[in-house]
RNA sequence: GGCGAGGUAGCUCAGAUGGUUAGAGCGUCGGAUUCAUAACCCGGAGGUCGGGGGUUCAAUUCCCCCCCUCGCCA
């Protein structure tokens, strides 16, 4: 899209918040498509930097803390700890991942905030917040708690509300109380510091809406344009909070800075350090800055949907403000991805771990790198399921990727006892495969410059569906065995030099295949350049243009022995995920009704078989009155019900004895499904049932007219 | 309520500046084959492209209205 030839890339990834794991909606929506992304600019040789770090400030690491009964700072080093550990287990491959705790960004961001102040680019307003006398502080929007004013719900959050998912200002709650204290609350004068935005958004909606219109996603256009045509105000970028990075001013110690005004500057700090953390002598110093402050780096941003405003609004015009630094080139947001029909929640635990995945799926790091690619959320929300999962492993990578590699080196070693046959006499056929071969490293590496993932991932599954058809289509165990019957007849082997051709040609498509799976595949790519003995293959050294033709591997050079790229997932395994979720559905729902005794109905009975309207008229179902009921002897649930209805005056037995007396409910109207057969219980006939519903305590009531109707109305 | 994104084969998703038979993978049905992890290969069936109107020689693609899902904002 973009003409200009840049000379650098710096490409973020969304920094992962403190509050919790890293599960597969961040992996598919940030992590692999930029980690793609990056390793593709690696293989042809680009100057990338790759930076992300953890978010450590803002208010749910403390609300986290609080729910763990352990400290804040023990919340962020333990979820900074579990985050790195299965990022760099499951091979991002960034130069430099941080965090936002540490010394380097604290002083980062500092700084850049008192730039902007010292140039006069922010504004200091006076407002009224809520403020907990009793526990002596003012309060963040998610700590007030009130009634809902749009469902009633009493529990609503400052910023939310749960149960409706209204978004509220604490404002808008009805009796709005402190979660610390539950005291009533009042409102105080507070001083904070404002990003003009509104100044900006001249600037905003030329960048964007005029410079980026046919290059940024419809998603992340649309979204910013959405805000840009509402009008931008301007925005706090300081808390009154005691977990933060304190705002660099005199008499402003109790404020700290906004997390989302710290949080992009991380991208900042984490260069610094990088290059740091590269020569500590001090020499690279100044070297961040050919990446932040150089019109020749190109920024680009990955995030989830959920950023978009952030990144595209707020950080640009803070990048502006401060006058220094390039903004971002393109911001290519996903959408989110749900798991088996429901959104992923954190909170819920309503997720695929990446840290529990990398315990019980040892190595198999790829198989969910190319389930999520395949099926990220890059237009649309997506969704993932682990029969997909199953099915995308099994058939995909292990019968047609794992299966086309093995074919030509098991019959190498058949053939050739594990060394590259020559290149003989070309036939048309192989030449068609050649010609095709030679497109695929465009056709993949268009598809990942227009951050189409997703297609460059098919057109790699597409070149190794092209070798097996190759095979099929030569079929060289046919052409051997033929030589074989020959020879054993004494005659002349014919079919040498053609065996030796295909099987050459079908180890350059497999070697291909090797190097082009690398931004996707990594940990297959490795073992791909072990099977073909080529591990010195770097993936830093070779080069992406160099692939797509039929001299990576070598004639006379010996190749491994097959090994099984991808092993089958069995149904079990599968299952054993499909109970966990489970597990964690049926955790939720004891926790709410825990919780509160206002127990949300528990989950609805599916719907029955669908039946035609001609079945529901064979039931008669009328309106009837009670005029006795008795206990029946011996019996600890049936009444005997004398039932009026309209029609004639029937005894009815019904099981409802534990929960009314005969008492209660003489004189009151039912409906009676008429016309069932009668049915003899402790020897009296019951003639019809009356119609009952359950509630989730198990609890029974009638269904009953709301308004008294003659006996014998139909019901339908 | 306003705005944004989306609603396309059984499933998960592509695509079309309007134009001959609307695609892929998986699933399904049939055939062929055995080098390979019962894998591969060939072929078939399956879609009034959310609903209704309009513009046009022609709309699934443009315009209007409505319905549904997700998100942002109030």
């Amino acid at each position: 899209m973009t003409e200009k030839k840049y000379k650098r890339h710096l490409v973020t990834a969304a920094l992962p918040y403190a509050n919790g794991a890293a599960h597969i909606g961040h992996l598919a929506g940030v992590y692999i498509p930029a980690d793609i992304y990056v390793r593709y600019l690696r293989l042809k040789g680009e100057d990338v930097m790759f930076v992300c770090g953890s978010d450590e400030h803002g208010v749910p690491v403390t609300i986290r803390a609080e729910k763990e009964g352990i400290t804040v700072q023990e919340v962020v080093d333990k979820y900074d700890q579990i985050i790195r550990d299965s990022f760099k287990e499951f091979g991002f491959s960034f130069d430099n991942y941080s965090r936002t705790s540490r010394k380097i960004h604290h002083e980062t961001a500092q700084e850049f905030f008192a730039d902007l102040h010292k140039q006069g680019k922010l504004v200091k307003k006076t407002s009224y917040q809520f403020y907990d006398p009793t526990a002596n502080q003012f309060l963040a929007d998610r700590l007030i708690i009130g009634t809902c004013p749009t469902c009633g719900n009493p529990d609503a959050y400052g910023d939310q509300c749960e149960n409706c998912g209204r978004t509220l200002s604490p404002d808008e709650l009805i009796d709005p109380r402190s979660t610390l204290s539950d005291a009533a609350l009042e409102k105080k004068e507070t001083e904070h510091w404002y990003m003009p935005l509104d100044q900006y958004e001249p600037w905003l909606k030329e960048w964007i809406l005029e410079g980026h219109k046919d290059d940024w996603k419809p998603n992340v256009y649309g979204q910013c344009k959405s805000w840009l045509d509402s009008g931008l105000h301007p925005r706090a970028i300081t808390r009154d909070l005691d977990w933060g990075i304190p705002v660099p001013l005199s008499n402003s110690e109790d404020k700290v800075l906004y997390v989302w005004f710290d949080a992009p500057i991380g991208y900042i700090s984490a260069t610094k350090e990088y290059f740091e953390q590269k020569a500590p002598d001090g020499s690279l110093k100044d070297e961040w800055k050919k990446y932040w402050q150089d019109e020749d780096c190109r920024l680009l941003h990955f995030i989830g949907k959920d950023n978009i405003v952030f990144h595209c609004i707020m950080f640009p015009a803070m990048l502006k403000a401060h006058g220094d630094y390039i903004v971002p080139e393109n911001v290519p947001a996903n959408e989110f991805m749900n798991l088996q029909e429901r959104k992923i929640s954190t909170s819920k635990n309503w997720a695929v771990w990446l840290h529990e995945y990398l315990r019980e799926f040892e190595g198999k790091q790829d198989v969910l790198r190319y389930v999520l690619t395949s099926n990220a959320p890059e237009t649309s929300d997506s969704m993932f399921t682990w029969e997909d999962f199953q099915k995308r492993n099994n058939n995909e990578l292990a019968d047609n990727l794992g299966n086309f590699v093995r074919r030509p080196v098991a019959l190498t070693h058949k053939y050739y006892g594990g060394v590259v046959p020559p290149l003989n006499a070309i036939e048309p056929e192989d030449q068609e495969l050649i010609d095709a071969l030679a497109e695929f490293p465009g056709k993949i590496g268009k598809a990942i410059e227009e951050y189409k993932f997703r297609e460059g991932l098919a057109h790699l599954m597409d070149l190794s569906r092209l070798g097996n058809q190759y095979l099929q289509k030569t079929s060289p165990w046919l052409l051997h065995k033929e030589d074989q019957k020959e020879s054993q007849n004494g005659g002349e082997k014919k079919h040498t030099e053609r065996i030796e051709t295909i099987l050459h040609l079908s180890l350059q498509v497999a070697a291909n295949l090797a190097l082009l799976c690398e931004p996707f595949l990594p940990f297959t790519a490795e073992k791909l350049r072990t099977m073909l003995n080529r591990s010195k293959w770097n993936p830093n050294c070779i080069q992406w243009n160099e692939t797509g033709g039929i001299n990576i591997i070598t004639p006379g050079q010996t190749i491994e022995k097959a090994i099984v790229l991808f092993e089958k997932i069995e149904d079990k395994t599968i299952q054993e995920q499909v109970a966990k979720l489970e597990a964690t559905d049926e955790a939720n729902k004891a926790e709410l009704e825990a919780k509160d005794g206002t127990t949300e109905e528990k989950s609805a009975e599916p719907i029955k078989d669908e039946i035609v309207f001609d079945d529901f008229v064979k039931l008669d179902i009328r309106v009837a009155t009670i005029t006795a009921a008795e206990k029946v002897k011996k019996a600890d649930k049936l009444l005997k019900l004398t039932l009026d209805t309209g029609v004639d005056v029937r005894t009815v037995l019904s099981g409802i004895a534990q929960h009314f007396t005969p008492e209660e409910i003489v004189g009151k109207q039912v409906c009676v499904l008429a016309n069932l057969a009668p049915r003899k219980m402790r020897g009296i006939e019951s003639q019809g049932m009356v119609l009952m519903a359950e509630d989730s305590d198990g609890k029974l009531k009638f269904v009953s007219p709301t308004e008294a109707l003659q006996n014998g109305s139909v019901v339908r």
